[in-house]
DNA sequence: GATGAATGAGGATTCATTCAT
DNA sequence: AATGAATGAATCCTCATTCAT
C-alpha cells in the first residue's frame, strides 16, 4: 500500500519534472526561431517558458546547458526523421544524398533546428555532433572503399561534406531557396566526392520513401 | 613659415593618429589569434593595445567597429596576398583554386585571419565580405558560361563554394592539416562545380607564381 | 484493540518523527564541524541528512530556527556535561572555574559545539545564552558578596568573564593549545576577578570529579 | 610644458579616482554604524554613497574587499588616536591598559569602528590584526620579562587579553556603560595578566596625556 | 509524516559606453 | 589626441521557502 503510494508519488514527480523541462525546452525552441541562438537571454527563455528563475536553474545550471539540451532534443528529432530513410540503404551516396536533402527539409520547416544544427556542426563537442560526424566518415570511407568515390584525402572529404551540410542549412535560413534545393545540394557534394555528374543527378533526387 | 610648421605638425597628428591606430588593431589581431573573435572584451582590448579606453573610442566608436576595421585589415592583407595570384589569370577555374589555396595558407600562418574570415564568410554584413561574394559570383557565372562550370543552380554552387571555402579555413584553425590540404580542397570544390577530375587535379595543383 | 492500536500508531509515529528530526540535527552539527555555521545552506543540510526538504521543513520553520534547536542541542549536551560537576560545589569561584574548563574540553572533542558556543554567546538572543548569562551572573554576584571576588563594575566583570569564555573556546577551535589551556584561562580569569594568584591557581587545578 | 599638462593631469585623475574611494569608504561607515557589517549589501553601500553600481567596481572587486578596506581605515584611524599616547611609555602594563581605554574610547564615539574592530579581532587574517596582536604579544612578553606580570602560558595571556578587548568594544556597542568602562576593563584584565589589584587600579587610571 | 518540484525576492557582477580634463 | 574615472543597463546566480501530492 504504503509503497504503491510511495512509487506513484515518486513517478508523479519525475512526470511533472519532465514536463516543466519540456515546457522550457518547447519555449527555447520557440525563441531560437524568431531571434536565433545567440541572442535569447536566460530571462528570455523563463519568460517564453513561464516558469519561475530559480525553475530553470532547477533544470539547467548555466545558459549553454539549456542550449546543449536543445541540441539532444534536435539530434533526436533529427533521427527521428531521417533514421526510416536510411533503412535498407547501403550506398554511401545515397546515404549522404539523403542526409543532406533530409536535412534541408528539417531546416525548412523547423528554422530552429537549422540554427542549432549549425552550431552543432560547428563546434565539435562531441554527443551527437560526434556520433553524427562519425557517420558520415564511415559512409565517406565505405564509398571509398566501394570505388563510389574518389579522393585522396579523408579529412578533406568530411570537411568539404559537412561544410556543404552547413552551408545548405544556413542558406535554407536566409536565403528563398527552391524546393529542390536540397537534391541540388546533394548532387554537388556528390560530385566533390568523386561522383560523375549524371550518377550523381541521379541518386540526389532518388525518390524518398 | 608658419604655415609650413602648421603642415607639419598637422602632419605629425595624422601620423601619430594612424600609428595609434595601428597599435590597436596589431593587439587586437593578436588577442583574436589566441581567443577567437568574441570573448575579448574592450578592456582586454585595450590592455593589450597599452592604450587608454578613451584614446580606444577615439578611433573606434564601438566595439563593433574595431571588428568591421580587424575585417577590414585582413581583407587587405589577403587581397595583397591574393591578387598577385590572379594577374593575368582569367579561367575563373584557376582563381577559385588560386583563392581556396591562399586562404588555407593564409589561415595556417595567421590563426587570427583565418577567426575574421570565418566571421566575415558567415556574417553577411557587406563591405569586403560582399566584394569577396561578389568575386566568388562573378567567377563561378564566367565559369558556366565558359563551359568550364557545369550546374543548374548558381545559388548552390555559390554556397558550396563559400561553405567549402569556411570549412576548409576552420579545418585549418582546429586541425592538423597536410601541408597540401589547400589544393585538396580546391581540387573537391572544383569538382563540385563540375570540373572532371583529372583537369580539378590539374588547376588545383598549378605552380603559383 | 482498536484503542490500542491507535494508541500504538500514535507513539510509532512520534517515534520515528523524533528519529528523523534527529537525524537532521546529527547531520547539522557534522557539517557545523567542518564548516561552521554560517556557511552551510539548507540544500547542504538536507543532502547530509538524506531525507527530502519537505521533510526539513516539517521539522524546522526556517533555518534559524535549526540553528536555535542545534543551541538547545548543545545546551543540553553541555549541561549534562556540566552539572554533575557542579553538584554539591557552591564555591562560586570553583563553578566558574569549572565552566570554563568543561567548555574548553567540549570545544575540544566537539568543534561544533565551538562554533555554536561562541555564536551563543555573542548573539544575544535569550534561551539557554540568557540562563548561561545568569548563571555567571548569579555566580560572580554571590562571589562578590562572600568576598570571593573583588571589583566594582559587576558589569565589567561579567564583560570579561564571558569574553575570556568566548575567547578560550575560539583559541582552542584554530589553534593547537596544550591539554591544560581550560585550567590556565580559568586561573587567568579568576584572577580578573580578584582572586589571589595562589588560590586561583589551586581552584583552577582542582580535580574534577 | 605637454609633460606638465601630462603630469597635472595624471595627479588629477588620481584625485578624483581617491576622492570617489573616499566617499565610498566614508559612506560605508556610516552604514556600519547604523546596521553593522554584515547587514548592508553592495547595493545599500552605492546608494549611501551616491555612485554607480560600476563605479563601486572599479574600486573593489567585491563586497568583502570594501571590508578589508574599511578595516584597513579603521586601523589607521586608530593608529592615529593611539600611538601618541603610547610615546614615551614604555611600561608594558601601561600600554596595555591606554590599548583598551582608547578602543573603548574609540568605539563609543565610532560605533562603527567597534563592528569593524570587533570582526578584525575574530577573523586573524593578517594585516593590522595581526600587526596588532604582534603588538600585544610583543608588550605581554616583556611585561614578563619585567616580573610587570606573572602567568605561565604566554598563549593563554594574550587570549585573555584580546578576548577582554573584544568583549570590552562588543559591550560599549550594545550595552549602555559607565564613562570610566575602559578602565575598568584595563583594570580587570591587568589583574588577569598578574597585576596585583591596587597597582592594576592605579595604572588603569593614570591620566592620558 | 515524507517527498521534491516550483517559486521569486534578493543580491552579485560584467562590460560597453560617456565625459570631463 | 590621449587619458582614465564614472556610468548604469543588462544579466547572471543563489537559496530560503512554499506547496501539491
Amino acid at each position: 500500500m504504503a509503497t504503491v503510494d510511495l512509487a506513484r508519488r515518486a513517478e508523479i514527480g519525475r512526470l511533472k519534472r519532465a514536463r516543466t523541462r519540456a515546457t522550457i525546452i518547447e519555449a527555447a525552441l520557440g525563441l531560437v526561431r524568431s531571434k536565433g541562438l545567440e541572442s535569447p537571454t536566460i530571462d528570455d527563455f523563463i519568460v517564453a517558458a513561464e516558469v519561475a528563475r530559480g525553475t530553470f536553474y532547477n533544470h539547467f545550471e548555466t545558459r549553454d546547458e539549456l542550449l546543449l539540451a536543445l541540441g539532444s532534443h534536435v539530434a533526436d528529432a533529427i533521427d527521428e526523421l531521417i533514421l526510416p530513410h536510411f533503412a535498407g540503404v547501403d550506398d554511401p551516396a545515397q546515404r549522404i544524398a539523403i542526409a543532406i536533402r533530409q536535412f534541408v527539409l528539417a531546416a525548412r520547416q523547423h528554422p530552429e533546428w537549422g540554427h542549432i544544427l549549425v552550431r552543432t556542426l560547428h563546434g565539435a563537442e562531441g554527443g551527437w555532433s560526434e556520433g553524427m560526424r562519425r557517420g558520415v566518415l564511415a559512409d565517406i570511407r565505405k564509398g571509398k572503399r566501394l570505388g563510389r568515390f574518389r579522393f585522396e584525402s579523408t579529412q578533406a572529404a568530411v570537411a568539404i561534406g559537412i561544410g556543404a551540410l552547413a552551408m545548405a542549412i544556413r542558406t535554407t535560413l536566409t536565403e528563398k531557396t527552391p524546393a529542390d534545393f536540397g537534391e541540388t545540394m546533394a548532387m554537388l557534394s556528390l560530385r566533390a566526392l568523386g561522383v560523375e555528374t549524371q550518377e550523381a543527378e541521379r541518386i540526389a533526387r532518388l525518390p524518398l520513401r
